[in-house]
DNA sequence: TCTGGGGTCCTAGGACCC
DNA sequence: TCTGGGGTCCTAGGACCC
């Protein structure tokens, strides 16, 4: 029953009916800080991660409208917006900039307010980031006009969550509606801040036409490069171009931006899934060569990767790391487990031993990565019982992170540990046996 | 644009299996 | 021993997104 077309009927069709919102908080972090500062309200605000009061290090995490009139923008560091953007001096009434460090958690506990909204105006909602969700509200309304207007009534539920955001929460977002996920995220970003974008079936294409390439989401600075090689600067000279050629270029993604150039797009929204890896980088002052000093970081990483895998009740079976090293080579290394497991200890030493190969090398940042994730609480309510049925065992399966360490640190063949699945134990090398829908974790129970 | 941190998806080659 | 084709898993890197 999953996913079926019904015979006659196209997918297109059922598609192109659709009606998708995007939401986008307006330079979320800026308008949090301007909710429990509201003198902040008008002011240019920059917020910087890795930055402290007073200070000039770190980089911009998000800059307000007022602050980007002079130059700031993210991903820019701290020293260079405050040379374009002055922090504001005391009472001179000279204008300035306002500068705040992250204060993530602060941003969440608005988030959760602003989610809250979300669900309870739509059955399906995939939040993407801490400030951006797809809605799907196809069921809730439609594409009708409100007699005596141009209106559809799709739009009045984009106003109606605009408002309630900013009268129950208090901060702005921007809001797109259209036939799909590709238009409806493009809709919202085209009149930002504090916008609403309607974009109804049938018009998805001409909207999109005059627009640069680069609006397209998943067309990036190499690809728009590419593109204006061959003559592409538009939407419209996108959804113009030839596909083969384009899949020439661009392989499977090529006919995909193509298709989304022309507004055919039939991804449909689906709920919020889990997350597929969690990983902690950290950036040098300067780069490195010196080994303690980088194996202390990359240690302090892992505990913290760790940690956050166990609150969040994921098990891993890859451990990786990421070096980068001058001017900006990014290099990534793994090692895959037999098993999941949940073992802090045995991320470090992975992540460590892993390091060894760039012990030579000089590095500006490093990370470390847990991937291959599953979770103990797992989706098949058959599994409700193993608690139980375990028999008072109530930590993550032992005998699975036993194994998985053993393999790991060592690569010989003693497989002692408890016998119960041997060719989970040597993982590479006898990759079979880890099912190809989770159902491993089953086996893990018994 | 000389580059912060946390993610996702895709590709491609090699190992291994049947 | 060489030949074949199909499939999965693993690793590494690239592009992109917020």
């Amino acid at each position: 029953m999953a996913g079926e077309t019904l015979p006659g009927v196209t997918h297109g069709e059922s598609a192109a009916e659709r009606i998708v919102l995007h939401v986008d908080m307006d330079c979320f972090y800026a308008s949090c800080e301007r909710l429990r500062e509201p003198e902040l309200r008008g002011e240019p605000v920059v917020v910087g991660m890795g930055y402290e009061d007073g200070e000039s290090f770190g980089a911009v995490a998000t800059a307000s409208y007022e602050a980007r009139e002079y130059g700031v923008d993210s991903a820019q560091p701290i020293s260079q917006a405050l040379e374009r953007l002055p922090r504001v001096e005391n009472a001179d009434g000279e204008p300035g900039g306002h500068y705040r460090p992250v204060d993530i958690d602060y941003y969440k506990s608005v988030a959760a307010e602003v989610k809250e909204i979300l669900h309870d105006c739509a059955d399906v909602v995939r939040e993407v980031s801490i400030d951006e969700a797809y809605l799907d509200v196809t069921d809730s309304t439609s594409w009708q006009t409100v007699d005596g207007d141009d209106r559809t009534l799709a739009e009045g539920v984009g106003r109606y969550l605009k408002q309630r955001i900013r009268r129950e929460v208090g901060v702005p977002a921007s809001v797109g509606v259209a036939p799909n996920m590709s238009a409806a995220k493009v809709a919202s970003d085209h009149d930002k801040p504090d916008g609403l974008v309607v974009v109804p079936p049938g018009t998805v294409r001409e909207f999109l036409a005059p627009l640069s390439v680069t609006e397209v989401h998943g067309v990036g600075p190499v690809t728009a490069r590419t593109m204006a090689e061959m003559g592409i600067q538009t939407a419209g000279d996108l959804a113009a171009a030839d596909p083969g050629e384009l899949e020439d270029r661009f392989g499977s993604r090529g006919r995909e931006l193509h298709d989304r150039a022309r507004g055919v797009d039939d991804r449909e929204v689906t709920p919020t899934g889990r997350p597929k890896s969690l990983s902690r980088e950290s950036a040098f002052a300067e780069a490195t060569e010196d080994e303690a000093e980088k194996r202390e970081i990359v240690t302090a990483l892992a505990a913290d990767v760790a940690e956050r895998a166990r609150s969040r009740g994921a098990m891993y079976r890859t451990i990786g790391i990421k070096v980068v090293v001058p001017p900006y080579d990014v290099n990534t290394r793994a090692q895959s487990l037999s098993g999941p497991v949940d073992d802090p200890e045995l991320v470090r030493e992975v992540a460590v031993d892993l390091l060894e190969e760039f012990d030579d090398e000089a590095a500006r940042k490093v990370g470390v990565r847990v991937s291959n994730l599953s979770f103990a609480d797992a989706d098949q309510s058959s599994l409700d019982g193993w608690e139980g049925a375990a028999d008072g065992e109530t930590e993550s399966p032992p005998s699975d992170a036993r194994a998985a360490e053993s393999s790991a640190t060592e690569s010989a063949d003693d497989a002692t540990a408890d016998g119960t699945d041997d060719a989970r134990r040597h993982g590479s090398e006898n990759a079979r046996g880890t099912g190809s829908d989770g159902q491993v974790s089953l086996g893990d129970f018994d």
